[in-house]
DNA sequence: AATGAATGAGATTTCATTCAT
DNA sequence: GATGAATGAAATCTCATTCAT
């Protein structure tokens, strides 16, 4: 009564989460109710945690009731390892269309970045949620089937970019593929994932647009001048 | 869910967080008692977020009751406000003792980088609190009166070191000092927040010692081939 | 003070709040079990008080528990307003069936007087529940949408009886309806609602039956002198 | 925390209760602080009733520390109670300036409806207090002493009024004192300790000064009215 | 006489979940 | 497959009162 469910903070993007309505609306529809679901979880979920989170608000939003909730997902849990799934598998969709191993390593490289940078700037639910599966200590992604291993993709793609680079004498041999993964992400990651702070902290919002396109030239150069063999 | 309030998970560290006993414990030292109860709430609140954490949870570990928690800081809300508000005065106390002023540029730059590496991996109550306020939109740091513009410091500090390089010839002379904190943050903060994720994706800790060596570096190094001049 | 909660003063009167069983008591009544907790509800705030009044001691007079309390009014308060609301709701009702119009100038005038005393005398909660709202600045009331502006009906009854009585040179032509509601409500509402101070002061309960009559029969004739034209 | 104590409410008025700070303030005056509570507690319980009102709240506004509150009264009830007796207290000594007796019985007793009047339209305080009472079966006004039988002097002025009325062949002879005492302060109390509800009912204030001045003359008129004897 | 710190008991409210249809 | 009503357990918070100085 209080407060009812404002939920959605003006910080959740729908880029992940539009239900396609696509052909006439069934009388029952189980899977358009469980993507239903699913998208309004994601949203709240990413809004305001696992532990904010609240049931009764998720269902509200959503097209069906609270009790069809727990019908195709059992608990809170389980719809919240759901949206984790979800998020994670719409990733590696997009990550198969970057061919980088077609491109001179320097250009691979910079497509590379820009691929994550852009990412991460648009997917703003993806990166709140891996936040606050961290503060969870990752317990629930550790179930999650389709994660395990599953950014090894990257990874051979930064060996191959890499190789290619020391073979041209481009890059330097000393770097490890992780180590550099690591070093990607979180120059792409924490500029979103803590731009609040980071907003309040300095009056300058890293969202931005202004901001984002020199952030993003920024990231790429910094890269860059980190794998370049010095002459 | 509904787990009881074990508390304490086995991320928290105690750095931030010892209760100086001092003398022998007077019965009546209210300076003691908030001290005990914000550093309880330190830990708590790092480990559980702001909704997870559990009021009762904090006052059983506390020398006090709940009761006295409520007498002190009126709400959950009021406490945990307090603990940002320490946390980060914390730093800004450890910060002053950084004297890069007296360095050659790219000796102070490497000191600055070191130290914000040197925080972050041991801070983690700090790391994890600052993730949880921008879950929040960083609204409760909002109303921390010491928090508003208190990061100067920093950049006044990396305002210097550019200048000083730059009339060196050693630094690049289109950085600008706030994005260039951003890029340390990044680098210094990720590997700490994310860290669980990252374990669970590629099986590979990043606190872990021989690592984190590895990382400092890396981190030193990219940030010095990032300001430096090129000839 | 102090008292647990043995609620039900001697005072309360269950003319308003008898719940009709209707049919056998079925498993799922939502507007049974709305009725029973407003009933219950009724008579708690009447002997207690908006403050006074506690949810466990209304809840456990209930066919239902303390949560359906909240899941139906949504907090102490909703259920408070909610049972101003069914209260003046309540004599509305009443107060279409008092056909005055029909009647004589005095002989409406003294049915009406006879029927306000009537309601009054009857309806305690109703009276008690009303003086609490006064202690609250009638903050409550203001809210509920079906008050305000609801008594115009009697003041039509009494304009009505006014205009025929002057017209029939029986009444005064200098009697502000409002204003002689007014005088009515104080003779018929004072002698309930401060009935306890008025007995220990005098030694004398006005809700005695001797003493009901007598009063009942001095306020008609006192207002009947009022609004008597002087020959 | 979160309210505070904002207690007073624009309704109370100070009539009954200003600390007089008469001679210079010494340091520890039992008599000033006692009254100084007094005064304190007259207010919050007028304005919050019995279970309203919150000993932090009285406490803070005081010149002294809660556990004097408890030193002197001994309990929240104790202060309630003394509070009742100095409000009554305080009437009595008005009630005797009013020297009705030497005057004409019809003068008589219009002065003394005005007195009543014009009493209870300034001592809101008053009002109120008694209405609180009411609420609690006025069980904590029977323990003061000074109450009981108290008011025989106001019906002994009434039974003097209505005799000398009644040889004077201007008052009818049927007339109960304790009964008329009843109508007079019916009409004199209603309008205020219900003025909120009836605002709010008919978007008109009984203590606007216009109004104010308005009823009090039909008030006198009603009951001179009513005592007068027919022709 | 006066005080700030402390407190136990109990108040209101919230939450994820299940029942009956 | 779907639903509105119902709920127990636990959460946050409040209150009058007392302790130690």
């Amino acid at each position: 009564m209080k407060k009812g469910s404002k939920a959605a903070e003006p910080d959740t993007n729908g880029i992940l989460s539009d239900t396609p309505r696509g052909d006439a609306r069934r009388k029952y529809d189980p899977e358009q109710t469980k993507r239903n679901i699913l998208d309004v979880a994601t949203q709240e979920f990413s809004a305001m945690g696992l532990t904010g989170a609240r049931v009764d608000a998720i269902a509200e939003r959503t097209n069906t009731t609270k009790r069809m909730l727990y019908y195709y997902f059992g608990s809170k849990e389980g719809l919240y390892q759901a949206v984790l799934e979800k998020v994670y598998g719409d990733i590696r969709a997009l990550e198969q269309d970057l061919h980088v191993s077609e491109l001179d390593p320097v250009e691979g490289m910079r497509a590379l970045v820009e691929f994550t940078f852009d990412y991460h700037d648009r997917q703003r639910d993806f990166v709140r949620l891996v936040t606050i599966e961290n503060i969870h200590g990752a317990k629930y992604v550790e179930q999650v089937k389709s994660f395990k291993g599953r950014n090894v993709t990257v990874i051979h793609t930064i060996e191959d970019l890499l190789a290619r680079g020391i073979a041209a004498g481009q890059f330097r041999s000393d770097i490890d593929p992780i180590d550099l993964h690591l070093l990607i992400s979180s120059l792409c990651f924490h500029r979103v994932g803590n731009r609040h702070t980071f907003g309040t902290a300095f009056g300058r919002d890293p969202s931005h647009p202004r901001l984002r396109a020199r952030h993003r030239a920024m990231i790429v150069d910094a890269v860059l001048r980190f794998v370049r063999k010095d002459d």
